[in-house]
DNA sequence: ACAACATACAACCTATCGGTTGTACATTTA
DNA sequence: TAAATGTACAACCGATAGGTTGTATGTTGT
């Protein structure tokens, strides 16, 4: 993957390493909250969760939108979907392990215990 | 989310925030690999790259087998796939909240413009 | 038995993280 | 206009992360 890519991948999971940040992640993707109420739903200073909002931004975890004196905080579920597609890649790296071991055994029954899947 | 899940949430994603790890993450999801097989891939010490497989496996993400003298990590594309489930929970808070700008707005023409999906 | 190899881990260092308080600034409201 | 509100950010602090070197221990191979 390219460098570029790496470093996205750094901001995506550090940003959801964190339980506070993943907390605000879910309430911004059920809807638009500003900066001061989602600061009151937690245990600790206005600055602390203004941070945690601009590490999500930063990541693209979020997007911000100016509303009078209001910072409004939206969800993007594309940055999800795209967190998801990387994990779907490391899927796809062990799919070929397994791959690669069927093919060192040779043919065999087809497996008729879990058909149904 | 419980607490527990919250912690395990934690150590998946703090241990896929680092580039070296979900390089080693990848190289083990191909097939099995000695600590110091990996160690030679990575331009820093042994012990650098032990301390990764350390974190991965404490995270659940690879298991070890020892074998003689030699200990082979081996990826377990299941923690992979638990990962995704819980990006897959993000994503239905979010299209609850569309389903209730949906609502709100009420029935409307159905989209004929993104049919064929 | 002994040398070489593979691993584990402690101790240490610097940078970053997650929190704090304080201050400054823009916007709204009385 | 003045006070209250919402935000941004700097400076600081203790804990943790990611790296190092050094040492100890088990396992081969000669």
């Amino acid at each position: 993957m390219s460098d570029v890519g790496e470093d996205r991948a750094d901001a995506l999971f550090h940003a959801l390493a964190d339980r506070t940040r993943r907390d605000i992640l879910r309430r911004v993707l059920a809807g638009e909250h500003s900066v001061t109420t989602l600061a009151t739903k937690y245990d600790m200073s206005f600055a602390a969760v203004q941070k945690h909002v601009t590490v999500l931004q930063r990541a693209g975890l979020l997007t911000k939108r100016r509303s009078g004196r209001e910072q409004l905080a939206t969800g993007d579920v594309e940055a999800i979907r795209s967190v998801a597609s990387m994990l779907t890649e490391y899927e796809t790296v062990w799919r070929g392990r397994v791959a690669r071991i069927d093919q060192l055994l040779g043919p065999r029954q087809p497996d008729t215990t879990s058909e149904g899947d």
